[in-house]
DNA sequence: CGTAATGTTGACATCACTCAAATAGGGTGG
DNA sequence: CCACCCTATTTGAGTGATGTCAACATTACG
């Protein structure tokens, strides 16, 4: 039923022409990238009515159970979106930067049915739904980044829950270290020092593990000198040795 | 950070009225649900142009790589989509029943990144996506009923995660169990005797554990009494007891 | 400067994986 | 219809990865 590794990796070259963003030296797709950002967040503008808000770390931007009436997009800053089950378990199930769409879990029910908490400083615009779908009919282009954005969105949840499922502790640490670049770079962030904005509970819950397992990971790749950390606080961090970090991913990926 | 559980139970009360599709005695959204599906198969037939194909078990409906050009829909039947990293992972992201769209993933990168492969005999309907924009631009409901499909695959793939990050393996299996046969009953099919489509290992990989795993679970659920296997062959089962199937994910959700 | 929140590290327990063997079922060809 | 093979499934035994608990260190913040 699952093939051979061999017959996988023929059937998969093609993710290095289609998705070079996972590997370096093509940034061709980190620049189309960037450039679909700034599209989308010219279109938007020109194209329907929109609230700008300020956010600080902590600020809710929508919660679990309001009605579903805006989308949101995060001009600047980072967030966390938090599902919540019936019975009281939270999930961290995803984080949101610079350009990326919030609130599309809202549409089908007319209800959100996660919390979106700003985890810094950044600016959020809100959209009432129908208003962009009266703009997408207007522009065309608008709404394709809209369906794009939602499918990324789609695919990034899978990828998700492939790393879970197919990593172990450590290695899924080392990939979302690498996602976290990689998000940076597509959008023209700076990559030599990276902050993250979240405390390792936060990393664990999302990665599926207890946050003792992502200290512990971090401490071994420091102490490999895969990363470093700068100076002050454990929460910035310099990625030293890509490849050794890509390789940390990949050893332990298939067995 | 993370509340007490009964704060986070005060905040998710709301979910019993919206979501009442885990909660037995409440089928209004089931029944919403059923009447969506009729609806899409209805207006997408007449607003735009497709294909159908009948499909056996195994036969593939699109794969990661090609050229992403057209929509699916599971006019019945049942699928898996099975997501490839680039170093030779699968992953089984998804099963897919009457009335779902396949094929989002692709919209972003006009490249599909996954596998959707049949798991039984039934029929896919295929839509040129660029048509399928111009048949929503004369009958703005079929937009509003496309972007309810690709919201509420970004919901269940946030389940997913949820289960498998939040909940033990033995858990995980019933809730799965527990969401087949609500994905049954909302899409108004019998769920007295449910019928496995897919072996141990796909399951188990879909839920992020080993083959072995997933029969020790279905055995114990047996000898419980929670579940009964019907005659002839380990795929074909019924929920002897739901209210114990419930208790079972609950048992060990929040500990 | 003191307190609470966050992060680190060690010791230990345990859940779930791996390996292995046996059984059952389904399909095929004689 | 039966014998056979091949895959799927079950079950057991042993191991290892990761969670839990606990103590301590560090940082952030009022």
């Amino acid at each position: 039923m699952f093939n051979a590794i061999e017959e996988v990796r023929d059937r998969t070259h093609w993710l290095s022409d289609v998705d070079p963003l996972r590997h370096p030296g093509a940034p061709d797709a980190r620049i189309a990238f960037s450039q679909r950002i700034v599209q989308t967040l010219d279109l938007v503008q020109s194209s329907a009515a929109l609230q700008r808000r300020l956010v600080h770390a902590g600020d809710t931007i929508y919660q679990a159970g309001q009605a579903f009436e805006n989308l949101h997009i995060l001009s600047t800053g980072c967030a966390k979106i938090v599902s919540l089950s019936a019975d009281g378990r939270e999930q961290v199930v995803g984080f949101k930067f610079k350009g990326d769409w919030m609130g599309f879990d809202g549409i089908a029910d007319a209800c959100h049915r996660c919390d979106a908490i700003a985890m810094d400083t950044g600016e959020v615009w809100t959209i009432g739904y129908d208003a962009l779908l009266a703009g997408c009919a207007k522009a065309p282009a608008l709404l394709k980044l809209l369906h794009a954005a939602m499918s990324h969105e789609i695919a990034h949840d899978r990828d998700s829950l492939m790393s879970v499922c197919t990593l172990p502790a450590e290695a899924r640490v080392a990939d979302f270290l690498l996602q976290w670049v990689e998000s940076m770079a597509k959008r023209g962030l700076r990559t030599d020092a990276i902050t993250l904005k979240m405390t390792r509970a936060e990393i664990g819950n999302y990665l599926g593990m207890a946050l003792e397992t992502v200290s512990r990971t971090l401490s071994r790749l420091a102490r490999e000198n895969i990363i470093d950390f700068v100076e002050k606080g454990r929460r910035d961090l310099r990625i030293a040795d890509p490849q050794a970090l890509q390789g940390f991913v990949r050893r332990y990926g298939v067995v």
